[in-house]
DNA sequence: TTCGATCAGCTTGCATGTAATATGTTGTAA
DNA sequence: TTACAACATATTACATGCAAGCTGATCGAA
């Protein structure tokens, strides 16, 4: 279990911070560390194999990305998803991705618009076999391509976060709406060809169906979750 | 020179981390750390008289919010102010402050109302007065109360970290713009007094006024470095 | 005098030890 | 049996020490 990591490779690139809060981030993104769950440095540190002070720099920049809270004496909480604060980020997103989106039609070069287009291809074979991990990697992708091709530091970095988030909201409603993949992988794939084409107005609307998209699905899942308390009223249909 | 900090009072309540934050990002906004100058972690702790580790937790979330970068071996950056990055800086606040303010108006109890008003009238005394530090102090006020009463915990972390670059802007352009005091006072007394009435819709136009303003006298800052640096070719014009 | 190499010094990255404190447990008394 | 208090334990907050690496200085040779 130890030594997982290669020396002398990757490891004089990277800091180890920067390492801890990649693979943190991840399991947070992921569910691998559940929501409303709590974990301790030590067993973070014992996971990755690496040691106190760099989990702990990680934990302060994913404490600011608002997916953990680190509780003083009690543990690092990972925090629970919650549909008022998931719409917020989707409504905060939307401002800033509309900017990002646009100037990544109107300044991508020729390598990233092919780019663009091959994603979204693979998006949507993605989404037609139902292949839920290889979706959310190529959504990532999608996220970082669009990012970068913006050429906008200030937003790039807000919007780092409240992709991380987004993305945790992904993998939490897959669980629920599994149906939605495929409408969801054509939106992504239309942002994307917009984007190829140059087009700002219609990867401005697109984006703005994506994201109606994702937010129904948030608001269903609500409804969904107060539907099912109202039958059983029991309570025992939340999972842990 | 030690112990300057009353123990048993605010210690408790505060993080060293916290305070050692909010410390160090007050010294850089207010450029009692030069932009461009680098300092070392042992000064930063002497001079605050807090250890080195809440110190470094610190700075990773400056580094974070854009404020500084930490160079290996080298100390830290004291990020120098770009004006691409100012105007990019302010592109991002103003998407992200449009909602805040539209909220503030929209969603203020009576008691924050007539604390708008108030500040409205005391920014505009200050800025009357011409007296600096008070007027940023008020506009520091503003944003803080505007992002509470916005009550939105996603839009008020984003736009956090701007309004502290955005400080530190006002900061830098004092030394050139003085004249420009008195009608950014009036903008900002004017939001705030449509925030009171509730006004979303003047709050928001008054805010693009505002915004308009602090871009423009951005970019005149840079056709007047331009035009002292083709003036005097020397290039002495410059502060160290 | 100038160029180059070696070395001493600072600087951050990271590990680890110590302290404070919240919490659950256990034992005791009513 | 229950309530309460004392304690053991687990956890983060913070201090500190060591190591790695870059820089600039200093000394030597051409």
């Amino acid at each position: 279990m130890k030594k997982n990591r290669v020396s002398g490779n990757e490891d004089a690139l990277r800091s180890l911070t920067d390492e801890a809060y990649r693979l943190i981030e991840e399991m947070v993104v992921t569910l691998r560390l559940a929501p409303g769950s709590v974990v301790t440095e030590q067993a973070l540190c014992k996971d990755l194999d690496i040691g106190r002070t760099p989990v702990r720099e990680a934990l302060v920049r994913l404490k600011q990305d608002g997916l953990v809270v680190v509780v003083p004496r009690r543990g690092i909480l990972v925090r629970p998803i919650e549909t008022t604060e998931s719409l917020m980020t989707l409504e905060v997103r939307h401002l800033v991705e509309t900017l990002i989106v646009e100037r990544a039609a109107r300044l991508s070069n020729d390598v990233d618009r092919h780019r663009f287009r091959h994603l979204a291809d693979k998006i949507e074979e993605a989404a037609k076999d139902k292949a839920f991990v290889r979706f959310m990697r190529l959504d990532h992708s999608f996220n970082t391509l669009v990012a970068e091709c913006a050429q906008h530091p200030v937003a790039q970095k807000v919007i780092a976060p409240l992709h991380a988030v987004s993305r945790r909201l992904g993998f939490y409603y897959a669980q629920w709406y599994a149906g939605s993949i495929e409408e969801t992988g054509h939106a992504h794939a239309n942002i994307m060809r917009a984007i190829a084409a140059g087009d700002e107005v219609t990867a401005r609307q697109e984006l703005e169906k994506l994201l109606e998209l994702t937010r129904k699905i948030a608001l269903g899942i609500e409804e969904e979750l107060l539907e099912d308390a109202s039958h059983t009223e029991s309570g025992d249909g939340r999972k842990s």
